[in-house]
Order: C-alpha cells, then structure tokens, then sequence
RNA sequence: UGGGGAGUCGCCAAGUGGUAAGGCACUGGAUUUUGAUUCCAGCAUUCGUAGGUUCGAUCCCUACCUCCCCAGCCA
C-alpha cells in the first residue's frame, strides 16, 4: 500500500522518505494502532500559494496512502489577520488541488473553551503565571541567544493570584497588553522558546467565528499541539523552523498528559524553495497592493488561484510535489520542474487547436481564387479514437511570422526563398517570391503548392520535406485576445536579501495580443485548455471568456530545442528567451 | 563564541557496515506531418573536508568546514 502510485503520470512508486519510514516504524511496532490522522493546518490570512500546495500533498497523500485521514484545520488564533475571504479560499484550493476533507472541518477557535480550561489546569499546577510586564519588559528580560534570561517579577505570584488575574482578563477587565499568561519553564534555557513563552495575550477585537465572545486569545505554540491532540492526530507536519519549537509542543502536551487523547509527534520537513518566484506574503502583497500584478489570481503569480488561472492542472501540481520529494535539506527548485510537470500532463490530455500568434499572409498562387477545401487534424497524434477535426484551406492563409526567414540562418528549416515546407495536414509549398511595402518591410510571402501531395493521400508520402508549419485561411479564423505570460522575474532568486523590483521583475512577463485563431475554438469552456500547435499551451481565462469569446492565457510553451540552438528570438516564444538566459547563467 | 537542523551527480532524492536506487536536466541515436511527443542508450571508483575504527565506511568514532533556523503579546 505504502508504494502506491500516486497518480498514473507516474511510472514509478513513490519513493520512500524519512516521514514514511517513520510511520512505517511506528506501524512495525504498533505505536498508533496503525492509524494515520494528519491535518493541513492554514491560519486563514491570505492566499495559499505552490508552497503550501506541498504540505497540502504531503498531509492528504500520506493519509491516503496509509488509509488514514487528513483534517483541514484553521488556525484562527490571531483575529487581528485572519478573514473569512481567506477561510473560503483556502478551502477551495484545497478542493482544487483534488483533496477531501470530508468531515474532518476545524477551527482552532472550536476549542477556545477547553483550551481556556487548560490554561486555568496549567496555572494550577503552578505550570503558568499571569505577567505583568509590558511587551517591551518581556522582551529585555527574555535574554540573547547567547545570554540567559531573567525571572520575571510577577512568576512567583500565587496560584489563587494567578486564577483571579487571569479571570479577570478573559472577563475583559484589562485593556490590550497589560498582562498575559505565561508558560512556567525555565529563563534559562538555551531553547528561546522555552523562556516562559507566552500563552495567551489579551486583543479586544472581534473574531470572524467566534464574535466578541473572547477577549483572550491563545497563542500557537500553545494551542497548535493541543489541536493536534484532540483532533486523534498522530503525525503533526511542519517546517523546518518549527523545529526549535517542538520541546514547547511537547511539553504542554505533557503538563496536560491527563487532559488529552493523545501526544502526537511532530515531524519537520523543508519548505518549498521555487526560483523565480516569491513566497513570502510580504512581497506577494507588495506584488498585489503595489499594483505590480492585478490581483491575488493574476496568472504570473504562485498562488494557487494564480497558477489554477494560469492553466495548471491540480493533476501538474501534484506530480511536481511527488517529483520533488520531501526531506531536511533546504533545497531551491527550477521554476522549469513545474513547468516540465505541467507539460507532460496536458501533453496527454489537451487536444490540438491550431493558432497563429504572429501572422504572415502567405498567398499561393497557383490555387484557384474561390476554391476552398477540407483538411483532416487529428485532435491528439496518439489518440485517433479522439478523431479529426476539419481545418479549411483557401488561397490565402496566415502563417507564423517565425516561420519564414527571407535570409535562413545555418540550421533553419522552415520557410525561405526558394525552399519548401509542408503547410500542416494539407499540401507542400514552396516559395516562390516575398511582398514588400514602401519601407521594406514583408507584407506577404507567395508559394505555389504540389496538388500531388495533400496530406492522407498516396501523393502525401512520395516526397518528403523536414519544414512542417501549421497556418489558418485567412477567411476562416477566429481572432481572440491572447496573454502571452511568463516568468514574473528575471532574477533567479528575487526573494532573498534586499532585492529591488526594478531589477529582478521581467517587463515581458505578460503580453497582450490579438490572434488568430480555429474557429471552433469560438466555443471553448471558461478553463478549458487546449495545445496550440508548435506554439504551447493555453486556457480559456475563467474569468473574462464569453460565450464565443474566448480569452486565452498562455500556460506555459512547448519545449523548444529549436529556440535554444538559434538563441535570437527566432523561436516561437521569445518571451521565454530571457529566462532562458537567466537559467544558463 | 548559546541552542536546533542540514550537507550523496547540474537540480531534487533513496540508501546502508559489504562495495552508490530513482526522477528531472543533459548528451548521443531511432521514430515522428508539432525542431513537440515517444523510444533506446549514456550520465557519481564516489557520498562537505581531514583523520580514525574495520577484512571492508557514504553509513560507526573524532575534529573541522559550509549553509539554514531561533531573541513576536505572528503562525
């Protein structure tokens, strides 16, 4: 069970890792009873983006696999942030990536009363204390990393003390700041969280769940590890810098031993570090508040509604996070690897579309005027039982502009003076003269085409030309708007140190232009993705198609070994050309 | 210079006292009406460094080096 493939993109089991061996381990020796509970645990105050996507694979994957469950947990301790927008967000990303929760909704605030309780248990104990010191106090007295701290005042107060005040503020008697119930552990710690970590803090501000109800609210190392607890979980996942907070994690769960179902072990795994990109919410919200991009779904950004927009499969996403693995070492992903993910997906499920991005009028001569005929594209060159869709050829037609050199350089086997290349699904042609206007520029090429060799005849296979170049007629094409996106960064690594937008942000990172298009693809469904031949992967944007108005976002381009070797710009996707570079340097 | 972590191929990542999985990338070659896809082949005498233990070490020991995290009444 424990090699189950996660999906059939993948031709290999998972492979194992340390969590899995843990919980193998704790199976082997019977240390859950076989069960395997985890839970995703958001603070609902923002957007998630592809990093929370791994905890979100790694929590729910692990309880599949191991026929367990996995929770969706709100930690919802800090009302000051946190809004029921982000709490309905979240959830649906969650959905979208392809996971289920089923019953298993949480609050942290669902247990504000038993973890009141707890603390008022923890204070009788002699286990925690009311403190009186300001921030400020509390922050002077808590030591260095290299010094001790100092016993506050006010830890030795009674216990009786201790109760009263600690009523006293959740009755709402004290403003903000004045006190606050603190952990009774050791000043002297080398484990800066356990120099009497506080606990609770007092905020009178109201809480999107539970109202004007509290006026004391827990704080996460406290309340994170209770959760877990009484929510039956056995593994609690979390990042890396959470590891200096596990002795705190394990200790309340101890003081508290009699209270709880059970101790649930916390495990700590790397974050996801994805080049350029940012993850952190500070600069994602510069991002989106300084109007660098246009909202928390725009498609250059790494939220999850961001990339869902940009065309990105739940399916791609879940395989980049298998692909990558999980482990302790701080590692940094190529933005390439989820781009890679991406493409294998939909190579395998996106039917074929023809669309020409950057036109070229090309005239073949001798076809006749009027005449018009049927041309036969497979919707999928490995799938016939997905069948042909007719595509019509007239004497005028629209080919990509990168798709004719007047002057070819070494290599380049498209269209040129003189050559011959094969119009896709139809005839070869061959070029016979090239069209200028007043300031030289190219107005249009002329061809003249071989009758004998239209596509599905015996004609088709007598001769053989390297160039096949995919064109519209240019009397039966569909223009539609098309968002030619690409990496938001031309900096590999925009989020460390003081980096300046001005520097590492791409120009080109979205361009608008107006295309031509396959008129059935009049019809295409908001989300809908196709690949357009030779030029990549689209969508239909989910929010500004219209009934016979598509508007396409491009997802991501097709590989493109050709635009790596002329390096000009002469391959299709020019906007990639710069991240391109980036990488190589 | 306190405490907690991590260092295995270009990027990820298994592994274990018995002679370095896999994926991605890359490089050849084959097929191809997408310079796409697919296929086939190649790709770490070596596991941060230096010593030591051992018949044998990436795995055990010692020292060292590098990187990451921690001093919120955030999570």
């Amino acid at each position: 069970m424990k090699d189950k493939p996660v999906n059939n993109l993948t031709t290999t089991s998972v492979s194992s890792n340390f969590i899995r061996s843990i919980i193998d381990e704790d199976n082997r020796i019977g240390k859950w009873d076989g069960r395997v509970e985890t839970r995703f645990p958001p603070e609902p105050n923002g957007y998630l983006h592809i990093g929370h996507a791994k905890s979100i694979c790694l929590n729910f994957g692990l309880a599949r696999d191991y026929n367990g469950v996995c929770h969706l947990r709100f930690d919802d301790t800090n009302p000051e942030k946190e809004a029921q927008e982000y709490v309905d967000s979240i959830s649906e990303s969650v959905s979208w990536l392809g996971f289920d929760w089923g019953q298993n909704l949480h609050f942290s605030s669902d247990y504000f009363d038993k973890l009141y309780l707890f603390a008022e248990y923890l204070i009788n104990q002699g286990k925690a204390y009311v403190e009186s010191l300001t921030a400020e106090e509390i922050r002077e007295q808590r030591g260095t990393l290299t010094s001790v701290g100092k016993n506050s005042p006010y830890r030795d107060r009674s216990i009786t003390e201790n109760l009263d005040l600690f009523r006293c503020m959740k009755a709402g008697e004290f403003p903000d700041g004045t006190h606050v119930l603190r952990a009774k552990i050791d000043m002297a710690s080398p484990n800066i969280n356990l120099r009497d970590p506080v606990i609770y803090r007092i905020r009178h501000v109201h809480h999107q769940r539970t109202g004007d109800q509290w006026c004391v609210y827990p704080m996460y190392d406290y309340t994170h590890c209770i959760s877990d607890a009484l929510e039956h979980i056995t593994h609690s996942l979390c990042t890396l810098e959470f590891e200096d907070h596990r002795p705190l994690y394990d200790w309340v769960l101890d003081q508290l031993e009699e209270k709880v179902p059970c101790h649930p072990q916390q495990i700590e795994f790397a974050r996801l570090n994805l080049t350029y990109t940012v993850m952190s919410k500070r600069k994602l919200i510069e991002l989106v508040e300084g109007g660098l991009v246009e909202g928390w779904d725009d498609p250059r950004l790494n939220t999850l509604v961001g990339v869902r927009r940009r065309g990105y499969t739940p399916k791609s996403i879940r395989l980049f996070i298998e692909r990558i693995g999980v482990s302790k070492a701080d590692s940094w992903i190529d933005m390439s690897v989820l781009e890679d993910c991406l493409r294998e997906d939909l190579n395998e499920c996106a039917p074929r579309r023809v669309a020409v991005l950057k036109p070229l009028k090309l005239v073949i001569d001798n076809y006749p005027d009027d005449q018009e005929e049927d041309c036969y594209a497979p919707n999928h060159p490995k799938k016939p039982e997905w069948e042909k869709r007719v595509v019509p050829l007239s004497k005028t037609l629209y080919i990509e502009r990168d798709d004719f050199m007047e002057e070819p350089i070494k290599g380049y086997f498209r269209l040129s003076p003189g050559a011959e290349v094969r119009l896709r699904y139809a005839y070869i042609v061959k070029c016979v003269s090239v069209e200028k206007n007043t300031d030289g520029e190219i107005e249009a090429i002329h061809c003249t085409y071989d009758p004998e060799t239209k596509s599905g005849t015996d004609g088709a296979t007598k001769r053989k030309v390297k160039g096949n170049i995919h064109w519209l007629s240019a009397n039966h094409v569909l223009q539609a708007e098309i968002r030619l996106y690409d990496r938001l960064f031309v900096d590999p690594y925009p989020d460390t140190g003081d980096k300046d937008y001005n520097t590492s942000l791409n120009p080109q990172s979205k361009q608008i232009i107006t295309a031509y298009l396959e008129q059935s693809l009049s019809e295409a469904e908001p989300e809908q993705r196709f690949q357009f031949e030779r030029n990549g992967y689209f969508i239909a944007d989910r929010i500004d198609t219209q009934p016979g108005k598509p508007v396409f976002n491009r997802a991501v381009t097709l590989r493109d070994s050709w635009g790596k070797v002329a390096g000009t710009g002469l391959g299709r996707a020019e906007g990639d050309l710069k991240g391109k570079i980036a990488v190589m340097l």
